[in-house]
DNA sequence: TGGCCGATATGCT
DNA sequence: GCATATCGGCCAA
């Protein structure tokens, strides 16, 4: 029986689309939380990813897979992705996040936000999570334990959020119905 | 629910 | 120097 790291490493090593879809669902274990992704993106080397709009800093998405991603947004904000595809440009983004355990860890770095706030956007996640930008360029796996889902949670899909090119692409992924994805599971089913 | 705007890293001219 | 960005919070209506 094959060790869930193989299937984690497989699935990062696969096509991006792949993974965004695969990781819906999949558990996500820090020291003092675990949380459910229910929203990610995909970008690969369409005209929006930054392998192609941020020809250095996104470099590493040609380069690598398997490894976390952090870019900073607005100024402000940061965002974590995790790099895929072995043969080519790509990266998964995590745009929301569901609490499954340590929701008073996740409130407490979310003061005064009600708890479907806490990690429904991906600036919002990277705070609620208390990740260490510093774990830019490490392994994924060393930096969070990742659990798949044992059976794939249904998936819808739209274009991706905040983007001026290649918005044609419907490479947003969120698990159907569920309430904890940002303007995008329940607020967007039209 | 919608719209406005802050505050700044990054890349390009 | 300038434009833009994988956003979030606050406010009015």
């Amino acid at each position: 029986m094959p060790h869930e790291g193989d299937a984690v490493e497989r699935l990062f090593a696969g096509s991006t689309l792949a993974a965004a879809r695969g990781l819906l669902g999949a558990l996500l274990h820090l020291p003092d939380a675990t949380v459910r992704v229910v929203e990610t993106e995909a970008y690969t080397d369409d005209a929006a990813s930054h392998h192609v709009t941020r020809p250095r800093t996104g470099r590493l998405l040609g380069t690598s897979h398997g490894l976390v991603y952090v870019y900073t947004i607005y100024g402000m904000h940061r965002c974590l992705n995790v790099t895929t595809d072995a043969a080519g440009p790509g990266a998964v983004l995590f745009r929301a996040v569901e609490p499954v355990r340590g929701l008073d860890a996740l409130r407490a770095r979310r003061p005064g936000r009600p708890d479907r706030e806490l990690a429904n956007g991906p600036g919002k996640l990277f705070v609620a999570l208390g990740i260490d930008p510093a774990l830019h360029g490490r392994p994924f796996t060393d930096a969070f334990r990742v659990e798949l889902p044992r059976t794939p949670p249904p998936i819808a899909c739209g274009p991706r959020i905040g983007i001026s090119k290649a918005r044609e692409l419907p490479w947003r992924f969120w698990i159907d119905g569920s309430p904890w994805a940002g303007r995008g599971g329940s607020a967007r089913r039209s």
